[in-house]
DNA sequence: AACCTAAGCAACCGCGCGCTG
DNA sequence: ACAGCGCGCGGTTGCTTAGGT
């Protein structure tokens, strides 16, 4: 059995809208909000269309703050990015871009983006591994569980930071910046029970994933993942990137989590460096 | 100028999920 | 616990426009 169609077909009127129609949904949305019914908006407003179709055209061209087109080379690098993390997760990807709906991600990705990286592929994904396993060379690791809670709209650029008690699917971390008024990042809180001083280069028991460079706040951050035998306890601890030889850490297994984590923190180009030898914790 | 093809983009479709009664 | 409903999402379609022959 088939599901009933969320509207009289023959009845409502399909295709590209007139600028009458634009003008009549934008001024019952802005004089009587959405009411939290698209279904019953159009007779509403007094619009021969299905609600859906008034939903998707508000969200994608009426709403204030649309930006069509023109997108950066910063935009290009957030997309490819979260791409590559997250996959064709469209709405959390356009999520990062204030302005930039979905729809108008996956058209640009279809129609510019994907050759683009394509064409780059070489470039994008030839990561030596130096050290271990734990290294990706392939470009699509597997998409997050849909359950795995994903951070919205949030502006991660050190200056107005505010992170807590996100599930990355490899553990649960939590962060704030106690100083909102500056534009370094003050403080982090990693809550996985070690002490970055401890970290140690030594023989491999730790591969760095990652390396984010915030010169421009005073600090850099390195993701690392721990061997699977490693053995981290609870708690917490407090890492400052006021030096630049701080560190955020966390006991992982190199999954895609890892990936949602670093672009969360607004972390644009990551770079996989792996020292010689690795860390390994002090006692 | 006319035709063809590719690219770009708006809109539609159908499914999954969450909420509610 | 279950069914129905509406919303949101990703995939796909089809129209329009630009560029080439």
């Amino acid at each position: 059995m088939g599901r009933a169609p969320c509207c009289d077909k023959a009845s409502v009127k399909r295709g590209p809208w007139c600028p009458e129609e634009d003008a009549a949904l934008k001024n019952y949305v802005e004089n009587h909000g959405t009411g939290g019914n698209w279904i019953a908006l159009p007779q509403r407003a007094g619009l021969k269309r299905c609600g859906k179709s008034c939903r998707l055209r508000w969200l994608n061209y009426l709403r204030p703050g649309i930006k069509h087109g023109g997108f950066s080379e910063e935009e290009d690098n957030v997309i490819c990015s979260l791409f590559k993390t997250i996959g064709s997760r469209w709405s959390v990807i356009a999520s990062h871009l204030p302005g930039r709906t979905d729809n108008d991600v996956k058209n640009y990705w279809n129609t510019k983006l994907k050759k683009k990286m394509q064409a780059g592929q070489a470039d994008v994904y030839s990561i030596t591994n130096r050290n271990d396993s734990l290294i990706r060379q392939t470009p699509s690791p597997p998409p997050l569980p849909r359950a795995m809670p994903l951070v919205k709209s949030e502006n991660y650029g050190f200056g107005s930071f505010s992170m807590s008690s996100k599930n990355y699917g490899f553990g649960s971390f939590s962060m704030s910046n106690e100083n909102s008024s500056s534009s370094t990042l003050t403080s982090v809180d990693a809550g996985l029970g070690f002490d970055s001083s401890k970290l140690v280069p030594d023989s491999g028991s730790f591969t760095t994933l990652a390396h984010a460079d915030l010169s421009s706040c005073g600090g850099s951050a390195a993701a690392y993942a721990f061997s699977p035998s490693q053995d981290i306890s609870a708690g917490s601890s407090s890492l400052s990137t006021e030096n630049s030889n701080s560190y955020v850490s966390w006991p992982g297994n190199g999954g895609g989590g890892i990936d949602a984590f670093l672009m969360d923190l607004g972390l644009e180009s990551v770079d996989l460096l792996c020292p010689p030898g690795g860390y390994s914790l002090l006692d």
